[in-house]
DNA sequence: GCCAACGTTGGC
DNA sequence: GCCAACGTTGGC
């Protein structure tokens, strides 16, 4: 399967996944239902996964990560030093969200930028590219995947 | 259970 | 900085 991932990346970039230790980080601080589920119960070893860097003057696909571990508990949410923390999770309940560990793979030598896959009649209806949409964890199809691709030119890290 | 008010995301 | 979209909250 093929996602996508947001992030500031005045917060978290790409290249501060490249410069983890071992390239790979937890995703923590999802605190979105629908894109829980997508973590919880799409992602898979192996999923490629799109870094999209939102907020920004160009939003673009920067890169590729692997998803090296599926879902558990996030530790941020119960962490009360952490700014992830979620008061409405007590001791007793369950912790309702989780990470996944993602390990960057490879760099696009051309970040594909949201203006570019406006411009890309394969790419119409991505939900990505729709105004208004917050949803920050996003499934990818084949064809978008390799369009995508085709866009990006992926260079080994 | 309805829905208005509010808060957040994020493109522009 | 504006504001569209939309999820969440809380009064009723």
């Amino acid at each position: 399967m093929y996602w996508l991932l947001k992030t500031e990346p005045s917060v978290f970039s790409f290249e501060d996944l490249v410069k983890s230790p071992n390239k790979t980080t937890c995703w923590e601080g999802v605190r979105n239902y629908q894109a829980r589920n997508f973590l919880r119960d799409g992602f898979q070893k192996g999923d490629l996964v799109f870094i999209y860097h939102s907020n920004v003057e160009e939003p673009a696909i920067m890169g590729i990560a692997t998803v090296v571990r599926t879902a558990y508990p996030d530790p941020f949410a119960v962490d009360r030093k952490s700014k992830y923390f979620d008061e409405r999770v007590k001791p007793r309940d369950k912790n309702p969200w989780v990470v996944v560990d993602v390990q960057a793979s490879e760099r696009f030598a051309n970040p594909v930028t949201r203006e570019q896959m406006m411009a890309q009649a394969s790419l119409k209806g991505m939900a990505l590219l729709k105004r208004g949409n917050r949803l920050s964890v996003l499934p990818i199809t084949k064809d978008q995947y390799q369009t995508l691709c085709k866009l990006g030119k992926p260079t080994a890290l």
